[in-house]
RNA sequence: GGCUCCAUCGUCUAAUGGUUAGGACAGCGGCUUUUCAAGCCGUUAACAGGGGUUCAAUUCCCCUUGGAGCUACCA
């Protein structure tokens, strides 16, 4: 049997990153089992479609290299199109066949048409809560009769349709990820299937959709558990086979609740923009909640299909770990060649410098000490000479008084006035200029690169002075020395 | 409240009916070094609690506790 998948977003806005999670699990499962992945776009719910949600998910999933085989995508252009023999892949355009399925029902006598309106219907839970009892539709239209609900739908009364679950016994099935479940028939609610719209719900559409895209296996969200008895009697109702489910966990905050935007980012595009690179979120989510192998961090998108097994992804949530996605991203990062680097941050240190040059010295020594995109200004700065002084007492080394700074700031001066313009083509030449001259002098590397490295940054804390000198330049570096030693003069 | 799911270091996880309970991030310490960063080395830290079953339980079962999801004409 081929497994087929489907990756089923609903276009009301930014991409969770909890969705992209079983995204991932969809498509690393399906590149395990040679399977086919398809993307269906969950559009059931009008009141919370949004303008050009889907296209922003297919350009996400674009740039994290995950590619349907099948089923809706964008052109180059971006707008949406759909490939693949089991169309449409856009749920609405299968409204007609949703509506059949559910006529269906309501002739097997296992749905039935509710005319309840909303009020009733809340008035009706409140009483239910209030007294203790579980909120469940009470089957008031389940007493009409057939001639009665003939009538009031040829009147245009508006209504939905419900299914009628069984009300006792019970059902159990097998959860890929987490065993067998087992759910009373009592305790599930006459669902609404098709809305007063005219349009189905998640519930009949999904099943529906799913059977006749003849998808494999159901990978969602944890969320989705409690009803898959409502799924697996709609299934059982059209005597379909159904198909293997497998409920993943939840993405939790900090605090342990579910993923919220309330504390902190949860859209893949604001990481994306943040600047974690595709492959540091594909290998971060897919270990948040399961790992291939116990002893490694690191893996590729093939190397994780490889190890793919529905059976060992984690049954409880995951609290996602921020510092850890930094490490795996400023891994990434060192990986990326030398002009996908500077590819990767020259509009963050296009704020800091507009010369061409100095960027280029800049980005070499950028690499180390960059995770992300935000971080790039911040620490580019230190590379720019500033125009402030330099505080006396922060330029001596220890003990050191100020005539001994100078003269070793002197020294510096008087080196850089004789090298050749080569030796300012690496921080390491300069670097084996200077401690040449030290060691000449017998002075102690401390006693002059500790003032010289302060007088050019200026700060008690910054990148090695050979690295400062370098993306200086001779100009801004002498002047930086010349502007100390009138400090320490005074 | 009801139903369902879940429970190993702070976090992500591995393994196991008998182990010094392993790895990673973070933390801490050291090396390197003029400081920071990076790198390298080392290190602190966990089987939620209580009952069983068993020669033996972190592992299997039950209960408690805690957490989560669902409880919509949203997905």
């Amino acid at each position: 049997m081929t497994v087929r998948v489907r990756m089923a977003p609903s276009p009301t806005g930014f991409i969770h990153i909890g969705n992209l999670r079983t995204v991932i699990y969809d498509a690393l499962f399906a590149d395990r089992h040679k399977g086919t992945l398809i993307l269906r776009i969950e559009d059931t719910d009008q009141k919370r479609f949004v303008e050009g949600a889907a296209e922003a998910f297919c350009r996400s999933l674009k740039t994290l290299g995950i590619i349907p085989d099948e089923g809706m995508w964008i052109d180059d252009s971006s707008k949406l199109i759909e490939r693949g023999p089991y169309g449409p892949y856009l749920q609405t355009k299968r409204t007609d066949i949703h509506q059949a399925r559910a006529k269906e029902l309501i002739e097997k006598g296992l749905a039935y048409r509710c005319f309840c309106s909303a009020e009733r219907l809340e008035e009706m839970r409140k009483a239910q809560h209030d007294s203790g009892q579980p909120t469940r539709y009470d089957r008031a239209c389940l007493k009409l009769s057939p001639e009665d609900v003939e009538t009031r739908v040829q009147k245009g009364e508006p209504h939905v349709i419900r299914l009628k679950v069984p009300d006792q016994g019970s059902v159990t099935f097998h959860d890929e990820i987490r065993g067998d479940i087992t759910f009373d028939w009592k305790e599930i609610d006459d669902q609404v299937i098709i809305k007063a719209d005219g349009i189905a719900t998640y519930h009949l559409a999904a099943t529906s959709d799913d059977h006749d895209m003849e998808i494999t296996h159901v990978i969602r969200g944890e969320e989705w558990l409690s009803s898959t008895p409502k799924h697996l009697f709609i299934y059982q109702a059209f005597g379909w086979e159904p198909p293997k489910f497998a409920h993943v966990p939840l993405l939790l905050n900090p605090d342990r609740t579910k993923l919220s935007k309330r504390q902190g980012d949860v859209s893949v595009e604001s990481y994306l923009e943040k600047g974690y690179l595709p492959e540091t979120l594909l290998n971060f989510v897919a270990l948040l909640g399961w790992n291939p192998t116990a002893d490694r961090e690191i893996f590729t998108r093939a190397e994780l299909a490889e190890h793919f097994d529905l059976s060992k992804i984690n049954r409880s949530g995951a609290v996602v770990n921020f510092e850890k996605l930094d490490w795996l991203n400023s891994h990434y990062l060192k990986q990326l060649s030398e002009e996908a680097f500077s590819v990767y941050i020259h509009d963050e240190l296009a704020k800091v410098t507009q010369d061409p040059d100095i960027q280029k010295r800049i980005a070499g020594l950028l690499r180390d000490r960059v995770a992300k995109k935000s971080d790039i200004a911040t620490i580019a700065t230190d590379f720019i000479p500033s125009n402030e002084d330099p505080q006396a007492d922060l330029i001596r080394w220890k003990e050191q008084t100020s005539e001994d700074a100078i003269t070793r700031l002197h020294a510096v001066r008087e080196l850089l006035l004789i090298i050749p313009a080569s030796d300012w083509s690496a921080p390491a030449t300069l670097e084996t200029k200077i401690k040449q001259m030290i060691a000449e002098r017998g002075w102690g590397n401390g006693e002059v690169l500790w003032p010289l490295r302060v007088t050019l940054s200026g700060k008690k804390q910054s990148p090695p002075p050979f690295e400062l000198l370098f993306t200086f330049g001779e100009k801004a570096s002498l002047a930086r020395i010349d502007q100390a030693i009138r400090v320490l003069s005074a």
